[in-house]
DNA sequence: CATGAATGAGGTTTCATTCAT
DNA sequence: AATGAATGAAACCTCATTCAT
């Protein structure tokens, strides 16, 4: 039985080293482009033992995001502890998404250009793991509403596609201008127009 | 002459018959996946022919959109014709973009799962077409900080990143659920809630 | 059309070619252990060649027989002419098979210790040549019954069998001894012994 | 010396129960296409275990006929036991063999689709086992010739290819065609058709 | 003795591109 | 200008075998 956990534990390493080593190679070229051999090479095992923890190239590819979006929601976690008032947990939440991208260009790279766009992204188990954090930015937003900060009278869903679109296209285009700036440098000016344009307004004239 | 130009056109309609075939090719697979065989029967020519109207199959690919944006820019500008104001244009640019992708699905998954990631793309003159209505765009929201009607206090280019990132975040988004729903559907609400994060409001107490 | 009829020839000639070579190749080896490539080079083409003739080594493989029956019918057929009744047929029949595979030796190899034996030679349309030549024989076994003399107590299929399975077992038994000895030494005999089986007797109150 | 015999039963006990898993593995597929982990797998052991009864897959692979031809060997002389004169030995043999392969028919589809034709069966010791029955046959045509019942014009070992070449055929077309019908089933008009072929005819009151 | 993780060589197949016709 | 046959490089994946535990 010891024998059996020591094989194991070394087992769940070495997957994390070949996941790591994936991350690099895929972010650097692209799925296609990305060999086998490149990742094996990188996370130094032999080509072969890369199809003993995963069923194929797609399947490796596809387990990143598994891994990744439990790291972040995991942090995530605990960056919001202690934080009261839905506005103030958004703007945390602004932040955190942006540093945690800003942290992890290469996965960045992985998941917003080409893992997102993928034909079986969707269908695949990893985007499971995406519904846990989108839910957690949900039930921020209806707490928002019922401590009346946050406008009601536009769906909720369109509310989170609002704030997660807007963060995904400032990670994108980071990324496609060479992360030559720095992500967080606006996050301030940007939490600023999100949380105007979901809250209530005392003054509704304003507006068309 | 008349001879000469009879060939012209005929090299200019042969040239846009295989980029229609591309775009459709390109739309249901990816890059990748597709092939010069496919793009050729689909386009009821050769494969070696294809060889002689672009350098390679790249060179296809990214002629794509210098043709797209040229039409989406064409028709834009004349929609845009005779609308006073700044906002009322804005508004104009959001229905616009959503009804120009809505009726091109094909090539909006082409240019949003694929060319917009491509790592060249950026490189590439593409890019230079996309330049065009980008600046379109910063000349009507500079008009309406003039006006007034624009908030001033942030830089123009995260207001215009603002704009193009929910934008395009919403084909995106649309794309990857199997265009099931309406891309216009939400777009009144979209729009107010863009609009009222770059106006200027009265009442500036409610923020943060 | 003069030049369509060119390349058609051509792509003829060249598919010849390439059997011939995978003739020659898998009957030295066995399928698995012969590669496309041994077989390209035999055949003097690049590899990706043969894919633009055959969907797949396996395809190639069925093709052999497919080839090989249509001459072997069309050869028997001559053979055949002008001989008159159904023994004298059957005699020429058995010295034939025995003939073309002595002079087919690859071939044999390939139809008898491997094709023969595939799993999905049956479905495969290889095995639609075959059933031209069996019905041949099955038609002389009922013409021989017709003029008396050949036994009809005994199932027809099941004579049929009798002979294709001598004849096939001793091309096999020849094979699997490395061909050292003639393969039509002893034709008269076993031509006797068939021949003996399948005839009516005289007396025929021994049998059964 | 308990132990020891103990020890030894339990590894023979194992080294069958590989045998019988090859057996099964190799009946479906091929031998190429069956590996070495399905038959760990189907006999309850790890992969590296085989190794330590079997020099190599191949060696594996021929051990299968060794223990099976023992077995028909063992079974076979129980049935022939007290049966007087060749012709009916003949028969018997017939019919046990039929019997055999139609209760063994996995084996059989090892045996006759795959081993029978492996380039290196007839050098394996594999082979050497097989002669052991055959020469059996050869005794009681023999033992036939003696009596005066069997013809001694032509060859003996043409006489013990004929029987055992339908016999071969028989199973193998039985296989092929998916073990449809019973193997059985024509055996009496088979020996009938076998005998004929085999006696003497001047006086045909002699059979039977 | 038993295990099963690691290895890595090797083959099939695809496909962009070329070039003779 | 158009064709399409030929090319051949390159990559995924399998699996028999080994060996440290």
């Amino acid at each position: 039985m010891f024998n059996t956990n020591h094989r194991m534990s070394k087992k769940i390493i070495k997957r994390q080293m070949i996941i790591q080593a994936a991350i690099e190679v895929f972010s650097r070229n692209n799925f296609q482009n990305s060999t086998i051999s490149q990742i094996a090479q990188k996370a130094g095992v032999a080509e072969g033992t890369i199809y003993q923890y995963f069923k194929n190239k797609e399947d490796l590819f596809f387990s990143i995001p598994v891994e990744k979006t439990k790291e972040f929601s995991r942090e995530l976690e605990l960056h919001l502890q202690g934080i009261k008032g839905a506005v103030n947990k958004i703007s945390k939440f602004i932040w955190y998404y942006l540093y945690f991208f800003k942290n992890n260009p290469e996965y960045a790279r992985t998941l917003m250009l080409e893992l997102r766009v993928s034909k079986n992204f969707a269908k695949a188990k990893a985007y499971q793991s995406f519904r846990q954090f989108t839910n957690q930015v949900l039930e921020i937003i209806k707490e928002g509403q019922k401590e009346g900060v946050i406008r009601d009278d536009v769906n909720i869903y369109v509310l989170r596609q609002l704030l997660l679109g807007i963060l995904e296209h400032m990670v994108t285009r980071w990324l496609l201008k060479g992360e030559k700036y720095d992500l967080l440098e606006h996050c301030d000016e940007v939490n600023c127009l999100i949380v105007r344009g979901m809250s209530l307004t005392t003054n509704p004239h304003e507006l068309r």
